[in-house]
DNA sequence: AAACTTATGGCAGCTACTGACAGATGACAA
DNA sequence: TTGTCATCTGTCAGTAGCTGCCATAAGTTT
């Protein structure tokens, strides 16, 4: 999960790692909040962290990385929850329960996660260049989420296409919910979950008719 | 459609654009080819024709742009087909027919047109960044998409997502498609071709029942 | 306290991309 | 043909993201 400081057990080292990293998340998110992230510069993020500019490649492998780091915490919490599902549950109603279950803990999580899940998702539906990095990375997740469909399917990812069909429109789905609840300027993370299962339930009902006609 | 030359009512001026547009193009395209995307910097691109940097980004975005610029033209074909269908047809219907239409083009294409979307194609699937940049594009490509479908649904689309949806999904399984040629080395026209109706198939026998499970 | 490991900073450099200005070149009219 | 005009082109200088290299600083271990 969201692990914001190390805990005891580890080195001095290791904390001021992540402190630093943390302090570089955060700097990067509000300079992205006030200014847009295309006009925000890495020499801006470091210069209010007070590291250099090569350090800050060291902990993000670009800009982008800042936020896309934190997504992929939330889609840990959900690809886990979707692989203790239950494997007689049909693909989608995994799918569905894992996502109600990563919207749930979302919704019920303290201040400092919530509002820097607003700030993420305020950000990225602002920024062109950041709602390609986050289909790229959707792309990367469609795949481990095929992968884990296909197990669950008992069939060959690279022989038959319909985990990779599912996952695909699933993810599809999902974005189209996050850019709805950007259009209609809903960030906070209770408005997003209630959006999200609002979309995924008029798919549900579209989905299937819509495609039959083919 | 795909305008190769300038016919002879354009002046001289316009003639020469036209080739050096395609002579960039082209040269990209090899070199692409030959040493992959990432490895290929402008430099090298406009020393093969002989222009200046400068006037490659007048004729071009970026370097994504040489590639998508291309793959507009055949979209331009496939948006047009779908305008003119039947309006009773359903959307599903529509879209698969246009489609068809257009994989049908390129397909009886000349060796020119054919080779250089054999070229486009293998150099997209093999360089993530033109993979990325293709995804944004596809998502450009969605919004025109879903506005032609709302039109036809007489729905409005910023109130009712389904239009949003079919395109999305739509174009979701065209990409999956897509990559599966790439996946097992087929770029010629009439393979691809094949293979994208193929993919469609699947999809249509597969998320009909996928998603009414939800 | 010495020896080792790892994080950091500074620098030099590459590539994509842009604005501004000046010169070349085709278009058009007298 | 010539002169005027529009526009295309090259040059130059600069920005931003990003990387490799190396020396040094800081934490870790014995």
């Amino acid at each position: 999960m969201v692990e914001t400081s190390g805990v005891g057990t580890t080195g001095l080292r290791e904390r001021k790692k992540q402190r630093t990293r943390w302090a570089l998340t955060d700097a990067a998110l509000d300079l992205f909040l006030a200014k847009g992230y295309e006009a925000t510069t890495i020499d801006e993020i470091v210069a209010a962290v007070d590291v250099s500019q090569r350090t800050f490649f060291r902990y993000f492998a670009g800009k982008e990385d800042v936020v896309l780091a934190i997504m992929k915490e939330y889609d840990q919490v959900f690809l886990a929850t979707l692989v203790d599902r239950p494997g007689d549950e049909p693909p989608i109603t995994a799918l569905a329960a894992a996502i109600h279950h990563v919207l749930d803990s979302v919704r019920s999580a303290d201040e400092e996660h919530a509002g820097r899940f607003a700030k993420i998702r305020d950000v990225i539906e602002h920024s062109p260049a950041l709602e390609v990095a986050q289909l790229r990375y959707f792309s990367e997740l469609e795949h481990e989420l095929a992968t884990i469909l296909a197990r669950r399917m008992n069939v060959d990812l690279a022989t038959d296409l319909r985990p990779t069909l599912i996952a695909a429109t699933f993810l599809t789905v999902m974005r189209i919910g996050f850019e709805g609840c950007a259009h209609e300027g809903l960030f906070q993370p209770d408005e997003v979950a209630s959006r999200i299962e609002e979309v995924f339930a008029v798919a549900a009902e579209t989905l299937p008719g819509a495609w039959s006609a083919a």
